[in-house]
DNA sequence: AAATCTGTTCGTAAAATTACGAACAACATT
DNA sequence: AATGTTGTTCGTAATTTTACGAACAGATTT
């Protein structure tokens, strides 16, 4: 019965999982992965919600490290944080490696 | 003002998002991916939760597709989906690999 | 048939998520 | 100084998530 304790790279990869298990905060990231810029009206002009909820979004995916937003007044310009991007991509790619579907028994 | 429905691809990536967000079933997936037999007391075994609290995080991501159960009485083995862990590998290699943040003068 | 093993479902409670309008703060313009 | 623009924060409400023990159901063993 050794309970398998959960890892920090278990954790930090359902932290981002999180951050994009829902579709607003998914349109959020695709939309600012092609931008060059990328101000809060613009992001907030594409998605079907009010304006407290979409600042609401942002700041979860901020706090989830998925993003930074800098104020260039009046505006505040949001972009992809590189580091995080990058370490979600390569635990993403990980975890994705896991299973060789095709060697495994169970599944079938 | 065109406000930018959120497809379908967006959504069902959320979707496996979602189901990925929690410490737990990240452990469980990561379990499954390298077991040829996972029957739920070996899963429930290696988890620091209550029996009820696993079973209930097993149906989330057999809901999501993540997974599969299959009944071999008394037990119940699970795996996973194949056709599912294929698609959600693709969709987010797919997004991740939507920035190329060296490119993008957002991120900097 | 009674007891056992296996895992799900039920009922419940606490906490977190999602969404909105209204109020607010910071800065620029008039 | 008054006004306008931009985006966050506040307060609130409805829903969902997470977790647990207890009760249950299916199958096997005694």
């Amino acid at each position: 019965m050794a309970k398998t304790a959960i890892d920090e790279k278990q954790q930090q990869l359902a932290r981002y999982a999180k951050a994009l298990g829902h579709p607003i905060r998914v349109a959020i990231m695709n939309f600012l992965a092609e931008q060059d810029t990328c101000f809060f009206g613009e992001i907030h002009e594409i998605l079907p919600i009010a304006k407290a909820t979409a600042s609401q979004h942002l700041k979860e995916l901020k706090e989830a490290g998925l993003i930074q937003g800098e104020i260039v007044p009046p505006k505040v310009k949001y972009c992809i944080n590189r580091d995080s991007w990058q370490e979600a991509k390569n635990l993403f790619s990980e975890f994705f490696g896991k299973c060789q579907c095709s060697k495994n028994g169970c599944c079938e």
